[in-house]
DNA sequence: GCGACAG
DNA sequence: ATCTTGTCGC
């Protein structure tokens, strides 16, 4: 899942993207367009692309078996980021995997790829900061609805096989942006 | 009071 | 998130 915006203007496109975590090929593609009415507000993200995102949910051909999410999870400030509306909305397992730090303090992971080390806030543990590829900056992932942090973690590196980003949400990014550009307005 | 702050 | 080309480094 993931949204591209038009400057200056509440023009959105967002993109529902389905991989197949045998193969890593895209299954298929759904996007929804329509103007975002909720500014960004760190930590109130979801209010701003719940909407567009469920559209596009709602367009693939079936439902997918876990859902990924451009943020994050549970690693929030009420402990209840994006990842976490739309899994319970949907009904879905859901995580979140960001690409920048958000709340919680964590040590530097291990420089290879795999290697994770503990988001944390006090004694609770809200996710892992994961190395998707070895000597790059680690990505952020965290726990949205009904799925492990371990499992969060290994389907993130097995969906990341050459990039830093994972492959479902790099190829939401690129559709998005695409179609945005495609049509402006 | 000041700084930081997913996308 | 978005505006942008080349460039440094593995």
């Amino acid at each position: 899942m993931d949204i591209s915006y038009a400057i200056g203007s509440d023009h959105a496109v967002a993109a529902a993207v389905t991989i197949g975590v045998q193969d890593l090929r895209v299954r298929d593609v759904s996007l929804a367009t329509g103007p975002v009415r909720f500014p960004y507000v760190p930590g109130l993200l979801a209010f701003r692309e719940l909407p567009l995102l469920l559209e596009a949910l709602a367009g693939l051909p079936a439902p997918p078996e876990m859902v990924m999410c451009d943020g994050y999870g549970i690693a929030h400030p009420r402990r209840f980021g994006l990842a976490c509306h739309l899994g319970l909305l949907l009904d879905r397992p859901s995580f979140g995997v960001a690409k920048t730090d958000f709340v919680a303090g964590h040590d530097e992971p291990g420089a290879r790829r795999g290697q994770w080390s503990v988001l944390a806030e006090g004694d609770a543990i809200l996710g892992r900061a994961v190395r998707t590829r070895t000597g790059v900056k680690p990505v952020y992932v965290s726990v949205g609805h009904r799925v492990s942090l371990g499992d969060a973690t290994d389907l993130t590196v097995r969906l990341s096989p050459r990039y830093r980003i994972p492959e479902p949400t790099r190829q939401a990014d690129i559709v998005s942006r695409q179609e945005l550009r495609r049509g402006p307005s």
